[in-house]
RNA sequence: GCCUCUGUAGCUCAGUCGGUAGAGCAGCGGACUGAAAAUCCGCGUGUCGUUGGUUCAAUUCCGACCGGAGGCA
């Protein structure tokens, strides 16, 4: 059987942070973050990181793991946090994965092996440019002529996933379908108590994620942008794509007023805190609790004690 | 008080020479297996201000009323 973990999964600001540490308090856990930019040293404000107080309270993992500059990528991600936990379980306490990357959590959980495939980035690239000189019609139907399968579950739009698939084949030889036959009978990493977080009224999410991003700017989010950019962080790399970092490197090198990106961020932090909901539907096995009008632990707390119980923790 | 303009989707507006309406933005639904805060797919959600009248039929024409903007006093 494997081992139990605890997870704390939920949209932008839904209050997974605060929660996390209570549940961690709790179950003598230490938190695992599962976040695809709080890996990223000096990324602070705008990624709504643990404070300095709160990882005082509890230990915090898989924050600050890599350099802005670096390539992080779900395959690191799942290797390194895997280690975080089964170090964690060694010391004989629970691990709490808090986090709203979605793709992160379920491939930490699940036995998903990514390492059959190294990533190749100039091969990667070399495809992309491909995709943008000869059409995606005719990547498409290059894809569709090694592995119909994939091809067919591709629009010829998505030029993420056609290039990777391609990638993947000219990698190893293998179709991305066949890998994903294998991967997906291996026997998952951990056995998960998912917890997911949402508002009864999803106007009620939005408008804290307004003022949540108004609260960033005031804590310096732009500041925290320029430094970056003043180290030399090219704006066109992983982290910069952040929901925030991207808005406020474009304000900052003048193509837009800092107003408009402020109403940017927060329309694409809306946007992408849908996707995160649309995401954690999908896995029935949760504990849903929706909050009334904020995060209420006591609240939480009636409801998960006996959700966890019942999977064997307590 | 009088005159003019105006009221159509959450917002900004188009339109119907009378046959119950459509764009942008916002929003909603979905997918997701090494960039995932990324990427991609799908969907108009409406007492056409209210109320009478004309008409087979009114969001459209006419009247009154209500709300908004401007002008004259």
């Amino acid at each position: 059987m494997a081992d139990k973990i605890i997870v704390v999964a939920g949209p932008t600001a839904s209050g997974k942070t605060a929660l996390g540490i209570e549940l961690a308090l709790q179950y003598n856990g230490e938190i695992v973050s599962a976040d695809s930019m709080q890996v990223y040293r000096g990324m602070d404000i705008g990624t709504a990181k643990a404070t300095a107080e709160e990882r005082a309270q509890v230990p915090h993992h898989m924050l600050d793991v890599a350099e802005p500059w670096e390539d992080y990528s779900v395959a690191r991600y799942v290797s390194q946090a895997e280690d975080c936990c089964r170090d964690i379980i060694s010391r004989g306490k629970l691990p709490v994965i808090v986090g709203g990357t979605g793709l992160y959590i379920d491939s930490l959980i699940s036995g998903r092996d990514f390492a059959a495939v190294d990533s190749d980035l100039g091969l990667r690239e070399r495809l992309g440019r491909e995709y943008d000189e000869l059409g995606g019609e005719e990547l498409h139907r290059r894809l569709a002529s090694i592995d119909p399968e994939r091809a067919a579950k591709l629009p010829p739009s998505d030029k993420r996933r056609i290039v990777r698939a391609l990638e993947i084949y000219e990698l190893t030889g293998m179709t991305i379908t066949e890998h994903d036959e294998y991967t997906r009978s291996l026997p998952p990493r951990f056995e998960a108590a998912p917890v997911h977080l949402g508002f009864k009224d999803r106007s009620l999410l939005y408008e804290r994620i307004d003022r949540r991003v108004d609260i960033m700017v005031e804590q310096g989010l732009f500041k925290e942008v320029e430094g970056l950019l003043g180290r030399g962080l090219s704006p066109d790399c992983t982290a910069m794509q952040a929901i925030g970092y991207k808005e406020a490197a474009q304000a900052i090198l003048g193509d837009m007023i800092p107003q408009e990106a402020v109403a940017l961020i927060k329309l694409r932090s809306r946007r992408y805190a849908k996707r995160q909901l649309t995401w954690f539907k999908r896995d029935a096995s949760a504990l849903h609790i929706d909050w009334e009008k904020e995060p209420d632990f006591e609240y939480a707390r009636a409801l998960s004690t006996k959700f966890f119980h019942d999977r064997g923790i307590s």
